[in-house]
DNA sequence: AACTATACGGAGTCATCGCTCCGTTTGTCA
DNA sequence: TGACAAACGGAGCGATGACTCCGTATAGTT
């Protein structure tokens, strides 16, 4: 498995492709056809096929790229951010951005079981899981959620975010009612 | 605009044709082929053709009666129910039931605003609402939350416990959460 | 029973899509 | 600069799916 590939060409139109296959499977879904990712990045069919053999390929490096910078940010927030508040900041952008990575979020909503089948995808879980255990340490956070429920409604509501078309307002007035039910409540 | 096709095996036809697309598209999705539903219905191609003349009016046509059925149930839950709790068994109980219902919870989360176009979503629609007053009045939600809130909420849990394939103990525990955030809050 | 409008069946059409194959071009290195 | 392995491009293949067309069958009528 070499490192990089020999051609500095090879190794140009790689990236290119998946900026470009990004760009139109967030544009148009992921029913996009092949030959359109060909079209936007500017290489032939071939050399879309040589670099990734088939679609489902693509796909998934797509997801691999974006799921590796999303775990860095929250990585960032795990390390830097005020314990109190930081989960629920990682929530709310991640549902704003949700349109942005409409392939990543189908994807992710699709495969289900998978979020432990890939690497990238555990780190992600388990930097997520971090911040979630910071969150419940500094009690922002009722102590019998867990990350399962979490990922769940986080996942439901990027997903429907994204397919209904939510505004900013919509989305902040359904995180609040979410937020407030995560959040420990007050004896009665 | 005849209220009923002439002959008799049209009109049972007809009928087995919804009901075996029903049951193919919430078996293998929406893009199993119309030929599959055809077979599964005892009829030929060109059967389900003059019936429904493109597959999205037979898509549309199975939202309708489904939907129409789900409204019924929901006007009895209105006038019958504990207004305290009805809201919420109702709200369980689409989610629960949504991996049974997979073609309308896709279409209507992808059709967005189109909540309002046809006169059966309407109705369905504004069946809520009136199931979200009573709740409101009787105290047992915050009376800051509004229909359309809800109907995400609704919308994104059904669509992602059919997609991820929530068992019945995830859907509880969601649910837990997205319920404490509507109910009304202890004064601290 | 004979007749006809209506409905049926399914082979065939057209378009699309994932993917392959191979003749041509190009980066790299001696 | 010449040679060659590596990479490129895109015509073409095979499969699939929505939808059409028309010869055949049948429900309902007289």
């Amino acid at each position: 498995m070499p490192a990089q590939p020999a051609r500095a060409d090879a190794r140009r139109n790689r990236a290119r492709i998946l900026d470009a296959a990004a760009e139109v499977f967030n544009a148009r879904g992921t029913e996009a056809s092949t030959q359109d990712v060909a079209r936007a990045a500017g290489v032939g069919i071939g050399t879309v096929f040589r670099h990734f053999p088939t679609k489902g390929d693509l796909l998934r490096a797509i997801v691999v790229r974006d799921v590796e910078e999303l775990t860095a940010q929250i990585e960032a927030l795990v390390t830097d951010g005020d314990p109190a508040t930081a989960f629920f900041a990682f929530f709310t952008d991640m549902v704003a951005r949700a349109s942005s990575m409409r392939t990543i979020v189908r994807l992710l909503g699709e495969s289900g079981a998978d979020l432990q089948a890939d690497k990238p995808l555990r780190l992600w879980r388990s930097t997520i899981e971090q911040l979630l255990a910071k969150a419940r340490d500094a009690g922002a956070v009722r102590r019998d959620v867990g990350a399962e429920e979490v990922l769940a409604l986080l996942l439901s509501t990027c997903q429907a975010a994204v397919s209904a078309g939510w505004d900013a307002d919509l989305q902040q007035r359904t995180l609040g009612i979410i937020f407030d039910g995560l959040r420990i409540r007050p004896s009665p």
